[in-house]
DNA sequence: CAATTTAGCTGACTAAAGTCAGCTAAATTT
DNA sequence: AAATTTAGCTGACTTTAGTCAGCTAAATTG
């Protein structure tokens, strides 16, 4: 009974509105109604577009205009005809505008942090957080390609090495691992894709190539909040297309026994297990699939 | 960067007013405001005084009174006067206003299962809701005396049990140790505690007494999600006060050194060290408190 | 018993959100 | 070049939520 997984989940609904839902109340603390703040805050975060706007926040077409109206005597934005298509307004903010966007960003953080700083187990609050957000969010998940010396890629391959490090039992050094050039993962020879969760990175896959019809899948990994969600073969669909359209026609991968889930999701999506191609010490199974 | 707490807190929330905000405003699906809607869930769930639905929901007087006239004309409620006192107003569901109820029940229980259908790890993020839920609704939590056979309490001592025979290395079996009477942990001779966030039970404590100046506290227990928000020291602190009011003047407790933050917990709150006092095969650490 | 408090109702009001038909002007299609 | 589509604006409207002063009637207090 109080097991059951609908109570549960009605619980947790109730309880996230009623905390949220006060958080949220307090951006009228600005004297600005929550339509108006909500625009503000779409702009701020870099929504630039009059039409993107209205379809993010879901508004009709003359309310928005009257919000934008608003702000606009508020002295907060301008309102510029897009120079490609004069029909769209593009919104840029003002610097009063800036200072009032920062002033709501600061405002969101404060709280998080008051509720944050509560906690002695914040950091398993957070995991909890994460895996919450990662589960209710998952169709909005988007692969984007990026560079792999980016903050986002370094993230996700921080994550990724220490995770092998917990796996193997002799720990894992990336300096002993074949680690790919950078340039080797990025467009025109390869692509290195993250996996975002809105503004979280949560996995991370990339296609090592040298120009000729065969390369190489590297750096397969997901964050442990997103796992179940079929984000992997997600990332591994995308690599094979993207390689597809350079042309390649043989892939190939090293892998680890002691990662049993990523081996079973090769072995079930195509691919064939092969002798050892390489010399990397970690690896000790290898796959090729033929495109 | 991205391990920014911060960032995280506001990730979720972005997600949790995303989702859990949309299957709010199906609430509309019914053709009800959600005014409405919300206070004729509240008398369905049993709150029958207008003055305490008002209080819930936070509504002033005027727009409670509206709100109710709507439902009363809709044929959904009755209200009455109160026997006790004839100028308070209750609420009573007509047979259409309990359909109507528990067509809003249903809803709410499909677009649960729904969201919880899709997931594989269902009892990770069940898990994960569970201590977000409790971690928000922390200032929530309240200590109600229960039967001890209740089925309340039946799953707390259950989960009680389970724990234990996780940390012991011979496992534990309820039949060999000393089970308190229910009625020993029941007034007048004694008290059990239960500790709800919302509807969930996160935690216990049993008073065992005898009608002497000499009681035991005993099944202290807090639920994982509820872990680190002082919640045991909340529950022996009450219990003690409850001891107290019972002319209790010495509490004994028996505990195990396998279960070391309960130890912890029991030296910082003036507990005392003493030598063995049953014969239970369980405990193997025994304390003593003067009140 | 009179004075005060309490619970709730009512009417008049405002603010915010949202809807809709009809409009202008730019861009695109035919 | 005319017709159509698209992006957005405007005015008139409605609904929902909420506030407030003043009221009635019951209960409580002195």
């Amino acid at each position: 009974m109080h097991d059951d997984p609908i109570r549960r989940f009605r619980r947790f609904s109730r309880a996230v509105t009623t905390e949220v839902g006060a958080l949220d109340a307090s951006f009228l603390g600005r004297g600005r109604p929550l339509g108006a703040a909500r625009v503000l805050n779409a702009a701020g975060k870099g929504r630039r577009e009059v039409a993107e706007i209205r379809d993010y926040l879901g508004l009709d077409t003359g309310l928005m205009s009257r919000l934008l109206r608003s702000l606009e005597s508020e002295g907060l934005i301008k309102l510029s005809a897009d120079p490609q298509d004069a029909r769209r307004r593009v919104v840029t903010l003002t610097s009063a505008g800036q200072a009032e966007f920062k002033a709501y960003e600061a405002l969101s953080d404060e709280q998080a942090r008051a509720v944050l700083d509560r906690h002695k187990r914040a950091a398993a609050l957070l995991e909890a957080m994460d895996l919450v957000a990662t589960a209710l969010g998952r169709d909005r998940i988007e692969l984007k390609p990026e560079d792999p010396r980016a903050p986002a890629a370094l993230h996700c391959l921080g994550r990724y090495y220490d995770e092998l490090a917990r796996r193997f039992d002799q720990g894992f050094d990336v300096s002993l691992s074949c680690d790919p050039e950078a340039g080797d993962m990025m467009p025109p020879r390869g692509v290195f894709l993250i996996a975002w969760s809105d503004d979280l990175p949560v996995g991370c896959a990339g296609l090592k190539g040298h120009g000729g019809d065969t390369a190489e899948v590297k750096r397969v990994w997901v964050a442990p909040a997103a796992r179940g969600l079929g984000l992997a073969r997600r990332l591994m669909a995308s690599i094979e297309t993207a390689a597809r359209a350079k042309g390649v026609t043989r892939l190939l991968l090293d892998t680890n026994s002691r990662l049993p889930e990523a081996v079973a999701m090769y072995r079930h999506s195509g691919w064939t297990q092969i002798e050892r191609f390489n010399d990397d010490p970690y690896p000790d199974v290898f796959f090729e699939k033929r495109l």
